[in-house]
DNA sequence: AACCGGGTCAACCGCTAGTAT
DNA sequence: GATACTAGCGGTTGACCCGGT
């Protein structure tokens, strides 16, 4: 299976992960456009970044998702939409792809479901997600797309909240670590902490209000 | 045993955002 | 500011598997 440039395609070979592998043990992730060529693999860079990513990474978990993820997966989706790279980051060892197919199987086997049975008044608590969009009490959610802002670095919210991060390192401005002592402010950003709620009203009062209703 | 349909998951494609020059 | 290039994301597709008939 090999493309007109050359490049090949389709399932990778046990091999290929290795060489995979190997290539990023030793330079590490990253430089993806450099992978191909360094790995000696005839494969694009999306295709092994992709590999990496979703199947060759350390900590993957795999298997079916638990009870919990699939309900901060519903909480997640509730305020972020199709953000699956986002929704997929707060929850350790899955990958957006992995994410994104069980969202995909899941709101079919929902549509499913409904299809079958339009009378159904009580949703079955057994089934994962409570709070489906075919809940007799659904009500459609407002999807939060964060906006971008044009943010000033001086801009003394920014400054109070030290959340002014190198790029790579999660470090502020001044040198000192965040006021989230455990590394970047987004992690956490989710909890049930009222300290996130400054961080919600940071980015207007609008979206501070609508994830207060999700939280609560 | 053969066929069919649905579910699952890996992978590809097209697009946008970010960065370098 | 314009352009080129790279990284990353979300949508979609297709192959494979499995259970039912």
């Amino acid at each position: 299976m090999e493309g007109s440039s050359g490049v090949r395609k389709g399932a990778w070979s046990r091999f290929e992960d290795e060489l995979l592998k190997a290539c990023v043990r030793l330079y590490g992730e990253g430089k993806w456009h450099l992978v191909p060529q360094r790995a000696g693999l005839k494969r694009c860079r999306k295709s092994c970044r992709l590999r990496w990513l979703n199947y060759l990474k350390p900590n993957i978990k795999r298997g079916n998702f638990s009870e919990d993820e699939v309900d901060l997966i519903v909480r997640l989706h509730k305020l972020l939409g199709n953000r699956w790279s986002l929704i997929a980051g707060r929850l350790p060892g899955r990958t957006s792809n992995d994410v994104k197919n069980y969202w995909n199987t899941y709101t079919r086997r929902k549509s499913h479901s409904h299809n079958k049975d339009n009378n159904v008044k009580q949703h079955d608590e057994t089934t994962v997600g409570k709070t489906s969009t075919y809940d007799v009490n659904y009500k459609p959610h407002q999807v939060i797309k964060p906006v971008p802002r044009p943010l000033s670095k001086t801009c003394p919210k920014l400054l109070q909240a030290k959340i002014i991060h190198s790029s790579k390192v999660g470090v502020s401005e001044e040198g000192a670590t965040s006021s989230s002592s455990s590394g970047n402010w987004w992690e956490t950003f989710l909890d049930e902490n009222e300290d996130n709620f400054g961080a919600f009203e940071f980015w207007g009062e609008e979206f501070g209000s609508i994830a207060c209703d999700f939280l609560n």
